[in-house]
DNA sequence: GCTGAGAATGAAAATCATTTTTATTATTAT
DNA sequence: ATAATAATAAAAATGATTTTCATTCTCAGC
């Protein structure tokens, strides 16, 4: 089942309706593969329609997460950022601090010590945020010449 | 060596002062021991002297981070928060969703699991965020009745 | 003790991402 | 079609944080 669906259900789900305008932020969301802020995101939707505003599209990113088909990303820039997360395995990232550069990792070794370490504190977890800050290979070179 | 006094090297090693109004941040923080928003430590800081404006203690709180002595901290409500850093050693946190609860926990297989991922990505590590989300014990058994 | 240069301050205004309001338009069930 | 409800754009509001600016402090050198 394609992200598109999934919206359509869980807004019917919730008594809501699919529109063109989420249509076309659903649409410009899932083509681009980057973590979009949702003012990167309306100036995308600015180009294919001007006259979707910029409300809507803050709106629309907000119930695609509670549909499971994005997810939030916080780097720490005071900018809240959206990726994809319908059919996409679970990731953390790591962030250069010098060129801003992100890789999405994963390693079920510290999955499964969170998850321990949660049950160890008498916590049923839930989710969880993992940034690791550094500095990337190229911005390491650049700064020894 | 106490934190003031770290303080006070950091303050004239930068060509700063410690003053009056820095004193009283610095003691209400470190005597505090919360998670402090700027607005929260303010509130204290006012009842101590309310002569003593906001924009020093937002002020005064970059500069405690700076020095070492603070760190800031992220729950997710979007609110900035300090916690005392000099002295204390590395941990991070497991916070409920229900009632906000939060523990301060430490796993070192975690933490050298973070070091190999960032090596192996190729990134010279500086620093990282983990937060993990739940239900504590507490809200469990009183969502169970 | 004075003085001048730079640092620090409080108050208010500005910023900036995000949210809410409001009047209008679109969608859906009957 | 009609009525009920949801969705929208635009603008205003919000709220945390930062910046500005005029004034006050601090301190090294006299
Ligand atoms: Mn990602
Ligand atoms: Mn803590
Ligand atoms: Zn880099
Ligand atoms: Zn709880």
């Amino acid at each position: 089942m394609d992200a598109k669906r999934v919206f359509e259900e869980f807004l019917t789900k919730k008594n809501l309706r699919m529109t063109y305008q989420r249509q076309v932020i659903l649409n410009l969301f899932l083509q681009e593969q980057r973590h979009l802020s949702p003012e990167e995101l309306y100036d995308m939707v600015k180009v294919h329609d001007p006259s979707i505003g910029q409300a809507t599209v803050y709106r629309t990113l907000k119930l695609l997460c509670e549909a499971g088909i994005a997810r939030e990303v916080e780097f720490g820039d005071g900018v809240m950022r959206y990726e994809p997360e319908y059919g996409r395995a679970h990731h953390d990232h790591i962030i250069c601090t010098d060129c801003g550069d992100k890789v999405e990792v994963y390693d079920p070794e510290i999955e499964a010590l969170q998850e321990k370490m949660a049950e160890r504190e008498g916590f049923r977890l839930t989710h969880h945020k993992m940034y690791l800050y550094g500095i990337c290979k190229k911005c390491q070179k650049r700064r020894r010449r």
